[in-house]
DNA sequence: AGCCAATGCCAACACGTGTTGACTTTCCTG
DNA sequence: CAGGAAAGTCAACACGTGTTGGCATTGGCT
């Protein structure tokens, strides 16, 4: 479809480099003079392929979780599983850091934050709504997961706690992969007062 | 003690701005200028009196989290008074934020992440301590507490995630405060595979 | 080969930043 | 009242930022 453009070596290198540096420093400390270097060009070139530093950062965030299929997953381990993929997720490719970018970059940077919502939105609440009849509780619940999950992932991947560093992938599935199962599926007490 | 210096009021007034503004955007985007305008004040004088830019968020995030003692609390609603008390804590007092601008700064700021830590390590990790005789477990249970609860602040305050923003206080006491409760004083499987 | 668009590099602009120094005003003290 | 330190104001520096336009170079086409 795509007439295959001579320059698309440059644009992937450059792409990759803002990955890498939004996920290292967040939006503001990353620099498009220091996202070009990483990509050995010059930084008009990221002005003339992304248009401008929003909308090369909207192209480096651009993703998906790919959370597993919730049919597949026997109703008590959702948690666990859930837990395991995300860990996973981040922990793995290293050019794949979209979702560590978006977490750092929306503690100050409102588009990043808004992003942060969709995503959520899209593809965390319909899991629970998978799982639960009733629509309000189940917003409720994917708010809670959201909460453990991002927390979690704040503490080991942005802040480095050391205990929460330290502690192993299977150790985590199981302490943190009860609390989501209980978000899910457990007993909330009232949901709506 | 201290001389009682004339410039006492001033100095209070870029603190205050300097905390509203820190709290709001983080370190990187809150501008020496901005605290100045705010405090309606010269930004020379905040130079004068607090060095610089790094010293200046130093003495704003000058906190402590003042923990109910444990002693004085059931063993059984230790999750509940402790969630209360930090919804009340940083839903309270606009001028006090210290934890929230920590909390915003830490993502893309080493300084901060590290004050985080500190306070972590010295106001959070006692506390399952005192809970739990097994200092190394003591040290896990702390780290999952951390994780829940930063992640119910970042989620609420930061993010502004529409059910977390929504939840009512009394609802997250009961819902997140069972968690951290099984953090604190539950069954965790195995701690240290 | 010779054109010409695509690609890349260089230098510069306009702006906002933290920070500094010199100057003026205020107010306490002798 | 006179002196002087403290408090406050003003203008500027040095630097890094995103962004722009002009110029050289490349490489595929007829």
């Amino acid at each position: 479809m795509q007439p295959e453009r001579r320059s698309d070596a440059t644009r992937a290198a450059i792409l990759r480099a803002a990955r890498e540096r939004f996920a290292a420093d967040g939006y503001q400390r990353a620099t498009i003079r220091a996202i070009a270097a990483d990509a050995a060009i010059d930084p008009s070139m990221v002005m003339r392929y992304y248009g401008n530093k929003a909308q090369l950062f909207a192209a480096a965030v651009d993703v998906h979780l790919r959370l597993p299929d919730v049919a597949g997953i026997p109703r008590d381990r959702l948690g666990e599983t859930l837990v395991a993929h995300f860990i996973k997720r981040w922990e793995g490719d290293p050019s794949d850091d979209a979702l560590l970018t978006l977490l750092r970059s929306a503690a100050t940077d409102e588009a990043a934050a808004s992003r942060l919502r969709d995503i959520f939105a899209s593809q965390v609440a319909p899991v629970a709504l998978a799982v639960c009849p009733d629509p309000a509780e189940a917003t409720v619940r994917a708010g809670l997961v959201a909460t453990q999950m991002l927390g979690l992932a704040f503490c080991r991947q942005i802040l480095r706690l050391p205990p929460v560093v330290a502690a192993t992938p299977s150790s985590l599935v199981v302490q943190v992969g009860a609390t989501v199962q209980r978000y899910l599926t457990g007993e909330l007490g009232a949901v709506l007062p």
